[in-house]
DNA sequence: TTTTAAATGCAACAATGTTGCGTTAATATT
DNA sequence: AATATTAACGCAACATTGTTGCATTTAAAA
């Protein structure tokens, strides 16, 4: 019994397929973050379309990627990044008027001041403009 | 001729209807920023599902009102505060995970560093966790 | 009061997301 | 290698959300 991979909140056993696989490596060649829609059209017939929102809520779920809010609403994903078996969930992402694609902005760290009666516990912090691709 | 609210984007003159007070008196009046849904749950036979997205447009076009995205990609839409006639968007948002309330922080600017490379024209900044009323 | 065109209701449509169920296939067990 | 288990799949059906065209209504200027 080798399990590979898990549902880190159900504690339930997951199976690679080749639908999973192919969507996952999609994602982790991205320069950009990718809505459903996107994946819909880049893998063409590999499965059905509910297929595609089952495989990434796994993905998700197993922790390997992660949702993004674009300013307009649509939600994206992109590859996590582990650093030392600590999970860090970057949540600051740059989102591009004019090519509209939404890229993880590694080491950058908002800093600001909230009263005391709130608690937070996520951060979405997504900044839009010109990338520098169409600066 | 007297006007008495234009789109600022196409400089067209709009009308005062009573489902665009009316809309416009409960998004004023809420403690929270509120969804196509929810107004149109809240304002029941007042107008045509369809006319609430109009009514939205117009008073986000006229600077009314302002779009939220919430962390789930829903959007909500809230009053806009304005100072001296100097039109501020607050672009600070908390968004309760018990509630669901989405509030506008007034405030809270959030400092941040980010590459030289990149224009940024927007900044979007939206905190989750408990709100006052529910910690 | 008349004129105008902005706003509305309604029907139809498109896009997006969800659910149930019988079938397929990945993985553990024998 | 064969078998058993059940996660994952395809498909159909449905729910929700958002858009568009057009005839009618109505706010506001003339």
């Amino acid at each position: 019994m080798q399990q590979c991979c898990v549902n880190i909140l159900h504690m339930k056993v997951t199976r690679n397929t080749a639908a999973k696989g192919a969507i996952l490596d999609l994602i982790t060649n991205s320069d950009s973050a990718l809505s459903h829609s996107e994946i819909h059209k880049l893998t063409a017939d590999l499965c059905d379309r509910v297929t595609i929102y089952r495989i990434l809520d796994r993905l998700v779920n197993e922790d390997v990627i992660h949702k993004i809010v674009n300013l307009d609403g649509t939600i994206k994903y992109a590859k996590c990044h582990h650093a030392n078996h600590v999970h860090i969930h970057n949540h600051v992402h740059f989102s591009c008027e004019k090519c509209l694609k939404v890229t993880c902005m590694e080491n950058v760290q908002p800093s600001y001041i909230i009263p005391r009666n709130y608690k937070v516990n996520d951060v979405n912090f997504t900044l839009s403009g010109l990338c520098p691709n169409c600066l």
